[in-house]
Parts: structure tokens; sequence; C-alpha cells
DNA sequence: ATGGCTAGTACAACTAGA
């Protein structure tokens, strides 16, 4: 099985884009996030003539998260049922028995700016509904856009970085504190390429120069991460023309 | 140098992303 994330950044531009990648990488489960789209202008049909079963929840302009599966779709969540919120960030199903939940976390904007209170708020309501979600489902998968880079080797310049947005003391304490629920950030189980990010700056040739962040990340229950046998990130659609500023990251389990 | 791109909304510049 292979699941993988991707924030696509408006799936109406990027469209085109899923559809060649996931004709070359055919994995089972796809989590989306920014699709920027209401649900009544979500390319349904698109998705299925492709091979795939999808859910999703979406809003105008801002947001949006779907799940694209191969396999049947069962016990789909909108939303985490412990935050009311009216951005749509959060898509949950069960599929091949594991429980795969779509998450895009607040960007944050600024260290104690209004959104970061935000954010912090979302991700402790998050913490408080993902260990519910653990009692009832031993085998899960987190995977989606985080906003946070876990640590200084997950960050281009760290010293420029330092205390910033996504990689501050606050925000990384957060995502550790989802790992102490027992779930591991899969990318991390193996040896990984030095310098490796999932998102880079439009500007500047920041792809060009690597100038990125590791911002994107599957993170694995105890027993998925028993099974998982590889995770990467795929830099490739990066290098196409018109491209999301994040790209896909992968994780195969046996 | 707090900018630099890109997308959405809507048709002129804004907001937002990260």
């Amino acid at each position: 099985m292979k699941l993988a994330t991707w924030n696509v950044n408006s799936l109406k531009v990027r469209l085109p884009h899923l559809l060649q990648w996931l004709a070359e990488n055919p994995v089972d489960v796809l989590c989306l996030q920014e699709t920027k789209l209401t649900d009544d202008k979500f390319p349904l049909a698109e998705i299925n003539a492709a091979g795939y079963n999808v859910v999703f929840t979406g809003q105008k302009t801002y947001n949006g998260v779907a799940i694209l599966s191969r396999h049947p779709i069962e016990d789909v969540v909108k939303n985490n049922p412990r935050f009311a919120d009216e951005q749509q960030r959060i898509i949950g199903a069960t599929i091949e028995g594991m429980r795969i939940i779509c998450a895009y976390v607040p960007n944050g904007q600024m260290v104690d700016s209004d959104k970061y209170v935000y954010k912090m708020s979302w991700l402790t309501s998050l913490r408080e509904w993902l260990c519910e979600e653990l009692r009832t489902h031993e085998q899960l998968a987190i995977l989606g856009d985080y906003n946070i880079a876990p640590e200084d080797r997950d960050v281009h310049d760290p010293v420029a970085w330092a205390g910033q947005i996504h990689c501050s003391d606050g925000e990384r304490a957060a995502l550790a504190s989802l790992v102490e629920l027992g779930l591991c950030d899969s990318f991390r189980l193996f040896e990984q390429p030095e310098k490796s990010y999932s998102w880079w700056d439009y500007r500047q040739l920041a792809f060009r120069r690597n100038r990125g962040l590791r911002i994107d990340h599957i993170l694995l229950s105890p027993k998925l991460a028993k099974r998982c046998v590889a995770c990467v990130i795929d830099r490739n659609p990066r290098t196409w023309e018109q491209p999301s500023d994040h790209t896909p990251v992968v994780a195969t389990i046996e």
C-alpha cells in the first residue's frame, strides 16, 4: 500500500499535474490539501476516470481537502468533531482497515498573531481528537501539510528561520505532542538525503537553490510504522511548468 | 531592503500562503 500527501495549491490549476502524477505514481491513497474549490466545483468525473474514488470538503478561495483512493472509502468524517471550524481543513476515512486522516494545518502567518493562536488551539484540539481515534483505530495515518518543520535539519537556513513561523518552539512542541501519542514521522524511519524539503517559496529561485522547508508529513501509528518500508519526497512535480509550491510525500506500507 | 511569486476574487488591487 502506498499512501501519499500533496498540497496542490488550487486543484483547479493543478488538475493536469494531479492526473499526470497519478498516472506515473498509481498510489493507493492520496490526501490533497488547498483544493480551494467549493464541493460543486470539485473535478469528480476526472478523478473517477483516473481510477480513484474520492471524498472531499471544500470552500471558496481557501483551504479544502480531499482523499483519493483506489479502494472503497468508508466512515468519512469532515472536520475535527471536537473543534467547530468554518475552515475546511480535515477529512478522514477508513480505507482497507486503515484510518486515514488528511489534514491542512493552519499556516499561522506570524508567531503570536491571531492566526498563530488559532493554529495552536487547532493543534491542541487535533491532538485530543487523535487520542480518541487511536483508541478505536490501531492502524492510523495522518497525512498532510502540517506547516511545521520538526527540526533544524528540516530547514534550509535554520538561523534565519529560528523562532519564526513553522519553526517556533510552540509549533514544534505541538508536533512533538502528536508524536508522544505514539505517532511517528515516517520520513525519519529511514536514512534520507540531507537537505530534504517538501516546500519551496515561489520567489527568488528558491527551488533551484533548494531553499526549502520540510513541512509535509506522514505520521503513522505504531502498528503502521512497523509495516512501513519506505518514505520519500517526490521532487519531480516541482520541476514541472506552473507547479504547486509543495511536492508529494509517499509512504509505502507492506 | 519585511520585498521577492502565485492563486483567488474580480477587473484594481487586495488577501493569503509559508
